[in-house]
This record gives structure tokens, C-alpha cells and sequence, in this order.
RNA sequence: GGGCCCGUGGUGUAGCGGCCCAACAUGCCAGCCUGUCACGCUGGAGAUCGCCGGUUCGAAUCCGGUCGGGCCCGCCA
């Protein structure tokens, strides 16, 4: 530790140190005044030590503190003395002993805070604690998250480095892509109306370093997107950022599982990896068994296929659903066949939000009928059927998506899935699962554009025996695309990219790109694929995300040192505000009135 | 672009048409206290109920708008 201020840390000192003499700084945590006698507790980042002023022993540095009030910084000086018999804190790393001030400097004082820095407030507005960010850091809670993220950042780099990955950095000033989400753009003074922007990820950048040869890449970087904010995205995020060359899929898996198990492992020791190796599953897995492409596995409630069960009922919305690639999905929830009228319109508007038309709710009799709107359709043998594909028993809530898109009663079912695992609290807070979907179709169609359309990364290659089938069946072709999801939520994905120029162009044909425009936006990474380009590929984890999850927090503003409100204000600085005249005419622009723009 | 929720002393809550120029806890201030650790005891100050407008004899309470925050849909290749 530093000399002029401290010796020690307000975390370190045992009862081994009786009888040293130290020097302690730090914040008032808290204050017990017994007149002649006072306790403070002195925190810093390290931990609380107990400091006594008493006015007997040193009258001086007792006077010294008494105007002292919490969040005051101070310095004390004195020996380290055991406490008295019956007064050890147990709950304290430095419990056992305290220091007897024979010297009180107030290096600071410090208005009353606007909340306390010394206890969790649950409900705090969250306004107050993002306006003074500075003090909401200084409490224990974040300090002990923002450590853990530093801890996770420092692991990840020494495993890759260790695994000869080479950190490269990339510009933050770079083109403009219209292609996926927005951009954030940067004027450039020098050369009127035109524009940077920052980068989505440093996706072709590090490609580009693959055709330099890097073949091993890494980098925290910073990636920005002006989209609308939620818990688990932000204005701008860190990515762990990598990229190989000459490897398959297989080999980016195995190479990045390898770094994200040791790394969980090295950090958070006492949370159990569910499964290792990670469990892969295919898109449509993953689709039809839980109903999410970032499936939480930490429980079961898979869904059932009700398709060939259901199949003759003479049920309109199952017969519609059924006719053309639709489905019809059910999930059983154990226990919640007696579940309220307003506790099933909860479900029911819960499914409607995530796109199903409806939701079709049975519950499971004791005499082995169902119960519900359904069951007047269903003969006999079709309960039957029901009760054995379900595994439903009495007490049972069976609850059902039909959609003539199977994706879509899927998906909506399994946000269902999600609901009714949190309330029968399914899930294990502890177990980490981490899963792998492997591979994922390689176009979509778009319905509003009328082409198809990258599900991912436009630069993903097909799995190389479906590459012939592109032109014929896009809709049948996989890309080489891999998503690590942990408990439900997407951690990370990449691809092996396309190499060849030929295969890119074919790719980018198919959905709507014409040759000159992909020059126009891709033109040095086209290129750079004609002067030996490597086989490559890589992937893009959440930093944000990993440590919001390893920290047991549903929102990645617990994770992050300066995080914006969701209307993407940063209420501590002021951001976004108006610049001057001044600097706007320096830039060529001009702001336009939005209200007399609209009438 | 849209839906839902919240806004009352510094903080967290209660009050939800008159009993409220607003209650409780904590914090804050003052005094007392030599073994506390959410110290204790006594006393005190502190909010025109986010803001604007409306309904009403009467509004913290009802309605509309607005601002701020949160959650979500769309969006996020």
C-alpha cells in the first residue's frame, strides 16, 4: 500500500497485526457515538475495519472526530489492538480487532448523500442512482460486481493469450454500413457532409486481420448500435471479440468452450458448469424443444409436438394450424391445473405479446378427464393421446400454441415455458448451462423486403454440403452459424465465414445485393478475398451479458461503471445535449425542427 | 412507433374524493451516553404530494396532457 496515507487496507488487518502501529484511509462507513467513546466503521474497497476514538486514551484525535459524518473521508493512525472478550464481530474479515486512534485527520467531508452508500435500498429510483453513479460505485454491491467483471476480463485475456491469441485493436471511426442495425454516426469536419460511424462490431476488421495472417485474434471492443434499449442491451456494449484461421466450426467451438469453462471455473468457482462439454442443439432442436433459440436449460418442461394427437380434432384453430407447416405445441405445467381465471388471462396475454393468436389451456381431472374450453372437441381416445404425449397427470395445467407457423407457436409457447419455470422457480439460481445451437438456417425470408434475407451474419458460409443447394432451396440451407446461450439468454455468436469471393457473391445475390453495391459497402473485404484469403471464422461474447449473468443480475446496467437510462440518457453527464452553433457550423450541419418537420 | 407500471419530507413506503397545511420507518440536526457494530435514549427541523391544465363546493386522491424512470412489443443482420 501506498505510504502517505495508508499502511494497511481497511480489508486487511488479523489479529495477527496486534500490537503494529498503522495508518488507515477511508470512507465513513458508519458512526456510533457513545460520548466519551466512538466507533467508526472505515471502509474502502477492501473491506470495513472498526476504528475507536476514545476520549480518555486521546482527547485530541477524539475531539478531531467528532464532527465526522458518514461517507466523510478520513485518515487515522493508532495500534492495532485485539477487541475485548464478547465484542468480536464475527461478520467481519476484520472482526477480531480495531484501532485505537491516537490520530483523526478529515482528509474530506461530505454533504449528507442522497441515498444511503451504506445499505442496499432494493426499490432506489433508478434515476437517483444513475445521476449520482459516483456514489451508487462507492457502495459495496456494485464495487463487489464491477470487481468481478474486472476479474472475468483479466481471466478471459490470460486464457487466450495463453492459447496465443493476439489482441489487436481496431478503429472505433469507421464506414458506414446501412445493413443491420443502425448506425451511430460521426460527422467529419474535414471533409463537409460526409460521415463515420461506429462500429456494430468490428466484424470485417477482423477478418481483414485473418487475410493479414493473424490467425489468432482477440479484442475487447467496444461495439455500438442506435437501437431501442433493454435490460440485457445498451447503446454500446464490450464484446470479446475473436476470430481464427483455418479452422471449422468444430474447432471454434471446442476453442472458445475450452477458454469459457476455465474462465466460469477460475471466477465463480462455486457455480456448477451443468454440462460439459456444452450440450449442442440444432436451430430447429432448439425451436421445437423449448421454444427459443437461446434455450434456458437449467429445467425441463419441454415442448410436445401435438400435431399428430390433435390431428382429427374437429377444432378449427388446430385443423387451420395444422393444414399447411404449422403446429401445435403444449407444455405441461405441474400442479397449476388450478389456476384462477385471472391467473390463465395472464398467461393468455402473455403469449398473445410474443405473437400467438391465443392460448389453449386444459387442466388435468382426477378422474383422468380434461377440463377447459378444449375439452368439449376431444373424444376419448384423443384425451388419451393428449395425456400420454404430455405426460400429463391430475392437477396438471396442459397449455397449448396453435399457429400456422410452427416457429411462431413455438416461440411463443416458449416464452410460456419461461413464465411458469420462474413460477414454480424451475430454474437453479446457481447452475450455469451453458449451451451451444449449432447450425441455424442460413436465410430467412423477408416478408416486407420479399427476398431472402441473412438470419445472422450476411458473411457466414453454408455448411459446405449444402452449398450446392443455395440457389435451389435457400430456405433448407444451414449456415455454419453457432450461438452460445447461458440460462436463457444469447451470450454470443459467430460463424465460419465465406472465404471465396465466388460463394460471397452467390450469397449476397440471393439476397438482393447487387454486385456493385456489395463493392460499394464490402469493396476491401471482397477484395482481400482475392489475395489469399485464409478459411476462417470466430465469434463475438457479450462481456456485459457473461458478467451480468455471472453476477446473478437480470440487467447488464448492474455490470457496467456508466450505464444509460433506456432512453439512452446518461443522467450524470448530461448526454446526449445540444452542441453549439459554433460546433455544428464547424461540421456543416444543421439541425431541423422536429415538430414544425412532422406538420 | 406502440403497450403497461411508477413518481408523496434526503431515502423507502402509507394514504387513493372531505377525518390530510399529509402518516410510518430511516436519514438529518441538537442534547445525553465508556464497548458498540442497523448502538441506545430524549427533543427538533424537514414534503403546498414531478410539472401544467381540467372535473368538483372540495383533488396527493378522478380525468387529460407533459416530463422523468422502469418493464415489454416492434427494433436489435
Amino acid at each position: 500500500m501506498g505510504q502517505a496515507f495508508r499502511s494497511h487496507t481497511c480489508g486487511e488487518l488479523r489479529a495477527s497485526h496486534v500490537g503494529e502501529r498503522v495508518m488507515l484511509s477511508g470512507w465513513v462507513h458508519r458512526r456510533r457515538d457513545h460520548g466519551h467513546l466512538a466507533f467508526f466503521d472505515l471502509r474502502d474497497r477492501y473491506g470495513i475495519t472498526q476504528v475507536v476514538t476514545n476520549a480518555h486514551e486521546a482527547a485530541e484525535a477524539h475531539v478531531a472526530a467528532e464532527p465526522v459524518r458518514n461517507e466523510w473521508v478520513v485518515q487515522v493512525e493508532g495500534a492495532v489492538r485485539h477487541r475485548p472478550p464478547g465484542t468480536i464481530n464475527a461478520e467481519l474479515a476484520t472482526g477480531e480487532i480495531e484501532v485505537a486512534v491516537d490520530a483523526f485527520t478529515v482528509l474530506n467531508a461530505s454533504k449528507v448523500p442522497p441515498f444511503y452508500v451504506n445499505e442496499e435500498q432494493p426499490g432506489l429510483d433508478e434515476s437517483l442512482r444513475l445521476t449520482y453513479r459516483y456514489l451508487d460505485l462507492r457502495r459495496p454491491p456494485l464495487q463487489g460486481r464491477m470487481l468481478l467483471r474486472a476479474h472475468l476480463a483479466s481471466a478471459v485475456r490470460r486464457r487466450l493469450e495463453a492459447a496465443a491469441f493476439v489482441e489487436v485493436e481496431t478503429p472505433t471511426l469507421i464506414r458506414s454500413t446501412p445493413e443491420g442495425a443502425r448506425d451511430f454516426v460521426v460527422p467529419s469536419r474535414v471533409q463537409p457532409g460526409k460521415f463515420y460511424a461506429l462500429p456494430q462490431s468490428p466484424q470485417q476488421l477482423k477478418q481483414l486481420l485473418m487475410v493479414a495472417g493473424y490467425d489468432r485474434y482477440y479484442q475487447l471492443a467496444r461495439a455500438y448500435r442506435d437501437e431501442d434499449l433493454r435490460g440485457d442491451r445498451q447503446l454500446e456494449h464490450t464484446q470479446i471479440d475473436i476470430e481464427m484461421s483455418f479452422v471449422a466450426a468444430e474447432d471454434v467451438m471446442a476453442t472458445v468452450e475450452e477458454m469459457v469453462t476455465a474462465v466460469s471455473r477460475e471466477v465463480l468457482p462455486d457455480r456448477p458448469i451443468m454440462q460439459t462439454p456444452f450440450p449442442r442443439l440444432t436451430y430447429e432442436e432448439a425451436m421445437s424443444r423449448y421454444g427459443s433459440d437461446k434455450p434456458d436449460l437449467r429445467f425441463g418442461m419441454e415442448l410436445v409436438d401435438l400435431g399428430e394427437a390433435v390431428g382429427d380434432v374437429d377444432f378449427r384453430i388446430f385443423s387451420e394450424a395444422l393444414a399447411g407447416d404449422g403446429a401445435v405445441y403444449a407444455i405441461r405445467a405441474p400442479g397449476c391445473g388450478n389456476y384462477s381465471r385471472r391467473q390463465l388471462d395472464e398467461l393468455i396475454d402473455l403469449a398473445q405479446r410474443h405473437g400467438a393468436k391465443g392460448l389453449i389451456h386444459v387442466s388435468v381431472q382426477a378422474d383422468g378427464s380434461l377440463h377447459g374450453p378444449l375439452a368439449k372437441f376431444l373424444s376419448l381416445t384423443q384425451t388419451q393421446e393428449i395425456l400420454e404425449a404430455t405426460a400429463g397427470e391430475a392437477g396438471d395445467l396442459l397449455l397449448a400454441v396453435a399457429d400456422p407457423d410452427r416457429l411462431v407457436a413455438a416461440g411463443a409457447l416458449g416464452r410460456l415455458r419461461l413464465e411458469m419455470g420462474q413460477r414454480l422457480d424451475l430454474r437453479d439460481a446457481s447452475t450455469l448451462a451453458y449451451v451451444w445451437v449449432y447450425p441455424f438456417p442460413m436465410f430467412k425470408w423477408d416478408g416486407d423486403l420479399g427476398r431472402w434475407d441473412a438470419t445472422h451474419n450476411p458473411f457466414s458460409a453454408p455448411l459446405w454440403d449444402e452449398e450446392a443447394a443455395m440457389e435451389a432451396d435457400p430456405g433448407a440451407v444451414h449456415a455454419q452459424q453457432y450461438d452460445l446461450a447461458l440460462n436463457g439468454w444469447e451470450l454470443g455468436g459467430g460463424s465460419i465465414r465465406i472465404h471465396r469471393r465466388d460463394l460471397l457473391e452467390r450469397a449476397f445475390a440471393l439476397m438482393g445485393h447487387s454486385v456493385d453495391g456489395m463493392r460499394d459497402q464490402f469493396g476491401a473485404l471482397l477484395d482481400s478475398l482475392e489475395y489469399g484469403a485464409p478459411p476462417h471464422g470466430g465469434i463475438a461474447i457479450g462481456l456485459d451479458r457473461w458478467s451480468a449473468l455471472l453476477a446473478d443480475q437480470d440487467n447488464i446496467r448492474e455490470v457496467m461503471a456508466f450505464p444509460k437510462t433506456q432512453s439512452g440518457s446518461d443522467l450524470m453527464m448530461g448526454a446526449p445535449s445540444p452542441i453549439t452553433p459554433e460546433q455544428l457550423a464547424e461540421l456543416s450541419l444543421r439541425v431541423v425542427d422536429q415538430d414544425r418537420e412532422r406538420s
